[in-house]
DNA sequence: AAGTTAACTGAACGCTTGTTCCTTTAAAAC
DNA sequence: GTTTTAAAGGAACAAGCGTTCAGTTAACTT
């Protein structure tokens, strides 16, 4: 046997993707073979190789797709005042990120499995997704709306906790994402002092 | 070859656990391998199943030390006030996870690849240290002294904003743990409405 | 209807994996 | 000084790894 009937790239190359996003998430990118992932999609192994050169591609495909969605999401921002900055800036980092768990969980658990040119795109990028925070932070440092001793650990610190959430929400639990919401807009704004 | 000389099962044991604690950290526990964990040590991949039943083990008993000392490090709070408790929990995560990266970097990490029994056990341990700092909060809700919308969820968040303080902090940076530890303590104060 | 191409199979490559086991040797006990 | 024992060596096991590639077939082009 060979090509398959219905067998499509357009099909096949997302299906990749999302199984091996999955497994990724799942089991970590070193526990997961090419196999799993081949067995996932219903395909050989070999025929993964049309679509990513490599494994370790895989993996940085998905992360830099993660990040750049991320950003562009996050960068449509117009400058409004720093309050009104910060809770929208809460509120996207919040839904953004619980729309896509397994994607976030391997942005920040597989980083060490990337080789170092694409460890240093990732980290680049996330660079720039926490710069946009601290600006947040600075403006309304300087416009005395915010008391943060340090922009840059304030900066760490928010993000560090509004990202905790991915470890313990789930959809149709005690809380709603909304309720969620209002409660880390609140907590956040207390963090900063404003 | 075999027995080699000053070799010694209270000095191979420690050295064992040293390396794995190191490489599991640093790559991954799946993409560590026996081999390289003996080698580290100076020793055949054999010699090590002297010290662990297992790989697995080896991961799980790393992980519960370290739990049975961050449980030990917390619980001898006695009974105080709820802002001075709440300061002293900050100040014992922070110092207690600063001196400790690999530990702590493992425990968050690695948990995936427990098997069920030893994940659970794990888990039970962390689900005891969060009920320390939610205690601390519920009290301090009682006595009007703080306010939180939800204790749960600002025990969550309080423990992943200093947790990820292990993310970026190095001794030697731009600033001292002292300083860092001044900074958290007014941040987890006004997040909980202190 | 014939020819071309994209998609996939299936086998093979050399290597590494966790773990077991018998042997050897240094240290401890007597 | 002899015997016992603990510690490590080193080879072997089957299984699985990422990756390559020649061969096969369905789908598209003309």
């Amino acid at each position: 046997m060979a090509r398959t009937t219905g067998s499509h790239s357009d099909i096949t190359g997302p299906r990749v993707r999302a199984a091996a996003l999955q497994l990724f998430a799942r089991h970590g990118y070193a526990a997961v073979s090419m196999r799993q992932i081949a067995r996932e999609v219903g395909v050989q192994a070999g025929a993964l190789y049309n679509y990513t050169p490599d494994k370790q591609t895989l993996l940085f495909e998905l992360m830099k797709t993660h990040m750049e969605e991320l950003l562009e999401a996050s960068s449509v921002r117009k400058s409004i005042e720093p309050l009104e900055a910060l809770d929208e800036f809460t509120q996207l980092h919040l839904n953004f990120h619980a729309e896509r768990p397994d994607e976030v969980f391997i942005a920040y658990m597989e980083l060490r499995n990337l080789g170092p040119d694409n460890f240093a795109i990732i980290e680049r990028m996330r660079r720039r997704y926490e710069d946009q925070l601290e600006a947040i932070l600075r403006a309304g440092v300087e416009g005395k709306v915010f008391q943060v001793a340090d922009t840059k650990v304030a900066t760490m610190a928010v993000i560090a906790m509004l990202t905790g959430v991915n470890t313990w929400f789930r959809e149709g639990g005690r809380l709603s994402l909304e309720e969620v919401g209002k409660i880390y807009t609140d907590m956040v704004r207390n963090a900063v002092g404003a």
